[in-house]
DNA sequence: TCCATTTCTTGTCATTTGGCAAGCGCCGGC
DNA sequence: GCCGGCGCTTGCCAAATGACAAGAAATGGA
């Protein structure tokens, strides 16, 4: 496995020189996560800092009734953790499971947490990937509120159309904020237009 | 005004030596917001990191018919500044204004970044900021996502009431992500029981 | 104080969404 | 090949919420 698109990531996230950029990605330590298996359980400190290089993955929490609710869909090119988890040292509550065969690099918190001490420009990094994590939250938010679920399916099947590719309707669904049934007759009246 | 509050907050943040906290304490410059004034308007840049003494703002944003979208109340002990802007330089979409007299003290991005890059533990102060926003916007997401409307107002009424002293209803029903009659029904279905 | 504006409530009705259950089709294990 | 489970759709009805408009109450400015 190739780690251009790592080292393309870093740098495009503010890291200046090519050098630097490798040494990094140098340490980080190659991952596989077969289909359908778990990268971070609930209960467990998320304490891997993944680039994903290839397939996606799927991160639900419980809600009280025992429910899966669907809160995030990470794709190649994205960075996976649990912030609150790998940054706080708290468990998570969160679960990230894989819905394809993924691929791709770990760093560890420590690994990590030594190299924004170090490099100033990885510092800047590092906080742009949670700037921007941050800020397609508040859009996603904005959208829940100002949006209807067909504009909001609609938006992700116009810039996500790979989640449908692989994740079963029911977690589009509960990404969506909708139920399974609502998706299905949303999707019926599209189709139909 | 005493910086007492101000220290302290630092310090909770992860600022671990009293002279430290209070020398970045002494960067920050007094500031007063008088009610209904603006501390930043959308297209600005926002550049003042404050830490809120005393008062209330509201953050908004406008839909694509331009109603206004209530994003989130700031509160005293908290700090307020729109994310994206603050860190990428990029103008602002959201708008944050004061309900209430505001006082607090600011300090801008130049400076904050300086002292993240001088300071290792003033680092982690600034990243525990930004990991609590993140994840306060993810409970937030799933309560939107799992909770009825009603749900998600006793809630807020629960843990912020003091919101309701100063915010008209219709900002709050925004916040909620419901209409402005519609949360005076569920007011009122409520004070019956 | 008076007037204009804003805030809040309420009524009526339409629309959206959910809950529940049934049924279909597909896929994997045996 | 058969069976069982899962994913998806659909029908029926109820509940939640929205759109719109009117009116009462509170607020703020001149």
């Amino acid at each position: 496995m190739n780690r251009e698109s790592l080292i393309r990531f870093l740098q495009q996230g503010g890291l200046p020189m090519q050098g630097v950029a490798e040494e990094i990605a140098g340490q980080f330590a190659e991952k596989e996560i077969p289909k359908h298996t778990f990268f971070l359980q609930a209960g467990q400190i998320s304490d891997e800092y993944l680039f994903l290089h290839e397939g996606c993955l799927r991160a639900f929490a419980h809600d009280t009734e025992g429910n899966e609710v669907t809160t995030h869909f990470y794709q190649a090119g994205q960075v996976v953790f649990e912030v609150h988890s790998f940054f706080h040292r708290t468990r998570s509550r969160e679960n990230i499971q894989a819905l394809t065969d993924c691929r791709g690099w770990v760093i560890s918190f420590e690994q990590l947490n030594g190299f924004f001490h170090a490099i100033p420009a990885f510092r800047e990094f590092g906080r742009s990937v949670l700037v921007k994590g941050f800020s397609g939250l508040k859009d996603r938010m904005l959208g829940m509120i100002t949006e209807t679920a067909e504009e909001r399916y609609k938006k992700l099947l116009g810039q996500n159309p790979q989640i449908f590719q692989h994740a079963p309707l029911k977690h589009i669904a509960s990404y969506l904020g909708i139920t399974d049934s609502s998706l299905s007759r949303i999707r019926k009246e599209f189709s139909q237009k």
